[in-house]
DNA sequence: CGTCGTATTGAAGCGTCTCAACGTGAGTGG
DNA sequence: CCACTCACGTTGAGACGCTTCAATACGACG
């Protein structure tokens, strides 16, 4: 049953940040979850809306972005199996950004009444969906000097790092190459460079044979240059939770 | 005594965005504090540092910025009296990034240890300052869309006004008018711009009558003009509790 | 009164944008 | 099964915002 194989999924995501007991386990198989199934490009919650349940991505990718004038957009970050992209509106209720997915994609919504009695109850299981939240603030904070400061070929490399080691810490890659349906369009929405620009920098990057992008498959062929060029550092994703 | 003005303050700040109980009003007047005070552009806690405190803003600015390569560096926030820059550091152990003094500081310190205990022992207080956490998030997605998809002078006019709104709720403000000890090139270093074209961008928002910015101190002429022209909705902000 | 950090100005160069045209592949309907 | 469509990727050319370098001005401070 998919709600169960969802709350699986929560429970192993969270018991790799902290040592969970019978009980906070227990409390998390308690949840209350509504599966449902979306189209690519499909909005799941627009900027102004006030939800009453957060959303857990299951399957497929989600994207969070924000409208800017004149019709630009800025992607804000990409979600993969096991996020909670809108957990932070359980405490700040309009949301100030929108999600939405990429591909197709299997969600699972938990009321944020059953999350907030939760942890009430369960201090320990506050603390770890506290850290989740931190944690997408520190990655925030390394986009914002991806954006502000690296150049064009070092920002795109930087960006596909990312994704990469993420995807890597759900076992979603193999030897350097995952799936994962970007379009140049939304590069560029996420690094702040046109999509003719986008265009140029990865030619770049597969003419010094770093890496390879193609039809919703990514595949990295340098890694050890690739980190260099793009100044990757991934104490930022804090993905060792002694640290 | 100055422990308790940072008391006072600390409470008053939180109070803002929950009713407080006098058992939570208590275990925050409870908390042991170590007040310091540093002169201008001192480090406060470095990258790779593994604080057992977190650090309140009692008087004066706190910058948390980030080294890129090449001795680059990208300013993440500028903070205010009751701010707690590092909050973060109670769950992400090791430090991402640098806090540092902007002008002359008062800083209060406070143990991880006990605010751990008093986060265990009165969910609504970890409520409030987990909220705290993500509104520091929402404000660095702001930025990430400020530096990637707005133009210089829009970007420049969008950090005026979100300092000048933050100052404005602890009354550091007086009709458009604040101190703020920055210099260009700490202006260029938030929105990643050179200090060059600071200058420039700043010399045009003058001769549009929209604002002067001298020794320390920034003036606001026509705050609708710029509103509109820095494309500035501080919902982000999430200022009322009730949204 | 000299020094040092910051602000200001000019000029050259380049990274990136915009506009516009064209190529390509997947999906759709006649 | 082919023609059509549509979204996405690719290419070229010109314009412009911003950077860098370098020189000069200003203002606070010892």
């Amino acid at each position: 049953m998919e709600k169960n194989a969802a709350l699986a999924a929560l429970v192993k995501r969270l018991s790799a940040t902290a040592a969970l007991n019978d009980e906070d386990r227990r409390a998390l198989e308690a949840l209350p979850l509504r599966i449902e199934r979306k189209g690519p490009n499909e909005t799941i919650v627009a900027s102004g809306d006030r939800p009453s349940l957060c959303c857990m991505v299951v399957n497929g990718f989600v994207i969070r972005s924000k409208a800017v004038a004149d019709g630009r957009r800025q992607i804000l970050a990409f979600h993969q199996p096991g996020d909670i992209p809108d957990l932070q509106s359980l405490y700040l209720h309009v949301l100030d950004h929108e999600l939405s997915t990429m591909s197709e994609c299997v969600l699972a919504f938990i009321p944020h009444a059953a999350l907030r009695a939760m942890i009430t109850r369960r201090p320990l299981l506050a603390e770890v969906l506290w850290r989740d939240t931190l944690i997408d603030a520190a990655i925030f904070r390394e986009w914002i000097c991806n954006v502000g400061q690296r150049s064009g070929i070092s920002r795109m490399a930087h960006l596909i790092l990312e994704i990469y080691t993420r995807l890597k810490t759900i076992g979603a890659t193999k030897d350097g190459a995952f799936r994962f349906p970007v379009t140049q369009l939304q590069l560029g929405q996420a690094i702040g460079m046109s999509s003719v620009h986008v265009n140029r920098i990865l030619q770049e990057l597969r003419a010094e044979g770093l890496l390879q992008i193609g039809h919703s498959e990514i595949v990295i062929y340098d890694e050890r240059k690739l980190r260099e060029l793009a100044d990757f550092d991934q104490l930022y994703l804090h993905l060792d939770p002694a640290l």
